[in-house]
DNA sequence: AACTTTATTAAAAATTTATTTAACACTTTT
DNA sequence: AAAAGTGTTAAATAAATTTTTAATAAAGTT
């Protein structure tokens, strides 16, 4: 092998292992992670070429891509004449911010203002309740004003959400300042 | 027991059960989690307050309520007069959110900003390099285009964070929408 | 329709991570 | 200065997750 082919492999080598490694904030596994940073330098992969690359089991390749399209940040591609699967990674990271942000964000809220919503109901059902004691009316007006405070954050993770999927955040936050 | 403060506890247990759940958004631990989640509903803990509402050890409380302080979302409070140490939650989730997230965020742009930077040189050396031959060449000219792409990337969470951090952010996208 | 090839599911093994028990170190109090 | 109380570190255990081997299913080809 060349000299600039290896220094070439090098510094890709560096690249995929410093994204591997910040991929933990997406909550994938190592070999998922390392997967999509390999990926990131290749045009299109099929399982096969994951394992010799990776050096590891079809099923464990089968599992880490289905989690990485799980989270947009793989894509299945069409290859005519092929029988194997590709798959390519999403190499735009901006959509792949999007994506994932926006799925786990919407999670969040939708799951956490729910419970809210329940909760609220049976403080001021106790609140009501003429068997309550004054204590304890007192302490279901605190929590029913606390929860009611935090909706103000989920409602502004859905605005936040909905920017970002309408592209309105751009606007303020441009891809590319122009100074 | 009497019956308000029973639906009092089960309309906690509600948000508690949801907050901890999704807070491996986060990656904390399930103990982490369930931690942060009672908090939520206390005014102050020690770590024995901790062990003996959730049932589990002190050093599994102790390193829970690190990883929490690490993030953000438990700060040490001063009590005079006791001997213990007292925590509390972090009620405020636009300040959790901004932290954990400004935190997370750096540390992605600013790691894969330097392997790129690196990795970008390589290739310039590469491209230079009379010994490469054409394809390697047009090959190092892919992967640095594909590299200096991603920077507007890294720029613009880079710019993201700030805005969090200055609170610009809320200028555009506001706390309490006026409609 | 049988045979290949490929991908997925299931069960087992291995690794990693979380938690606990036990020991240690640090503070404060007596 | 000794003793008690509190928190943290270390080693061991337990639990969960990831990965692999093996088996099955699905799709395509001859």
């Amino acid at each position: 092998m060349s000299e600039s082919t290896e220094r070439l492999e090098e510094a890709k080598d560096k690249v995929i292992g410093t994204i591997a490694e910040t991929m933990d904030l997406y909550g994938v596994t190592p070999a998922a992670a390392n997967l999509y940073a390999t990926m990131y330098f290749k045009d299109q992969m099929t399982l096969d070429e994951m394992r010799t690359e990776l050096g590891m089991s079809k099923p464990s390749m089968s599992t880490s891509v289905r989690r990485l399209q799980e989270i947009k940040m793989v894509k299945k591609t069409f290859t005519r004449g092929s029988r194997k699967h590709t798959y390519a990674a999403e190499k735009n990271f901006f959509r792949s911010f999007m994506a994932f942000y926006c799925q786990m964000w919407e999670r969040e809220a939708k799951m956490n203002m729910e419970a809210i919503e329940e909760a609220q109901e049976d403080f001021i059902e106790v609140i009501k309740d003429s068997k309550s004691t004054p204590e304890i009316v007192a302490e279901a007006k605190t929590y029913y004003d606390q929860l009611e405070e935090s909706k103000t954050y989920y409602r502004w993770l859905e605005d936040l959400v909905e920017s970002i999927r309408s592209g309105k955040i751009f606007e303020f936050l441009p891809k590319d300042p122009k100074n």
